[in-house]
DNA sequence: CTAATATCAGCGCTACTGAGATCT
DNA sequence: CAGATCTCAGTATCGCTGATATTA
């Protein structure tokens, strides 16, 4: 029982024996699971209405910070791995769905604060705690203790990779 | 010593302690790593010409087959998790570089050869080497046992998404 | 003055969808 | 005729870059 991955790397070695082709076996996995993760998670927030990719994860940042759901553009940029532009886009998109506000933030005049409306509030809290079903079902495939080794080794390597908040 | 989602399912923990977010610490994890290793490799691959993002993808596949360094679309598309549209149109991007040609299928005349050319082997087979020891030196920060850990875990985690060969 | 914040316009890229031509 | 193969045109999305205005 072997995956696409396996098969890859055993066509290398037969192809390349003097290559070591074992980094394939983290760093491709990686990437394919994350394309299948993400088609699976896409489809199911696009049933809640949120058909663009990053905009449920904004909501679940501004929601799991506590009331009042507020955050500031810059802040959840880096967070969410884009821009301040692509941050733009999508908190334009958000504030037209009338999801989240913008305010001015009153100690930094050149700042926003961005928070969640009540129906913002209600959407995510419905849309993420499905995501998060969708999840335990895709992990649960696992036993349970597999689950907090994978968990652990993947903070290692994101670790070692710097995703870390400072 | 921790991570960016670690922080956040301490955040989910504090807001929302009735969810089980536990799932965020697999998912997200893969989801942060993948875009943080393809913003790495991507880069390494434009060094070489290769500006757009699977290019070295469909070299790769071509030549671990091996010689005659031969495929066809519609393979090349299952394998890379792309539709055959989207291949096409990476092969029009190849072969307009002279790194690929293609050919009619002697046995079937639906079909097409996508092979290697000669200018587009010596490119793999620099970059690819390049990009593996550039992965090399990232999976390398974990010591030699938890590396093998983690292919596995990922391992059986793509075999529960379905991600194997047919 | 330098640095930070947010926005905007313009651009590039990527890949999907659906239709069509060809062939098994 | 159904189904497979490949291509193409059109479309949507997505995020980046670099410039700008404002303020710290």
């Amino acid at each position: 029982m072997a995956d696409y991955v396996a098969e890859t790397v055993t066509d290398w070695r037969s192809e390349r024996p003097d290559l070591d082709t074992s980094p394939l076996e983290v760093v491709t996995r990686i990437l394919r699971a994350a394309h299948l993760l993400q088609a699976r998670l896409d489809a199911l927030a696009a049933a809640h209405g949120l058909s663009r990719k990053g905009d449920l994860d904004v909501l679940s940042s501004l929601r799991r910070a506590g009331r009042p759901y507020e955050s500031t553009p810059t802040t959840l940029a880096r967070r969410l791995q884009v821009t301040s532009g692509g941050m733009t886009s999508r908190l334009d998109r958000l504030e037209g769905l009338g999801l989240i506000e913008r305010r001015p933030d009153p100690a930094d005049r050149r700042g926003i604060q961005v928070r969640l409306t009540r129906p913002g509030a209600e959407l995510v809290d419905q849309a993420f705690v499905e995501s998060l079903s969708a999840q335990r079902r895709i992990v649960e495939e696992l036993p349970p203790s597999r689950r907090a080794d994978l968990a652990e080794l993947l903070e290692e390597l994101l670790i070692a990779l710097d995703d870390t908040p400072d």
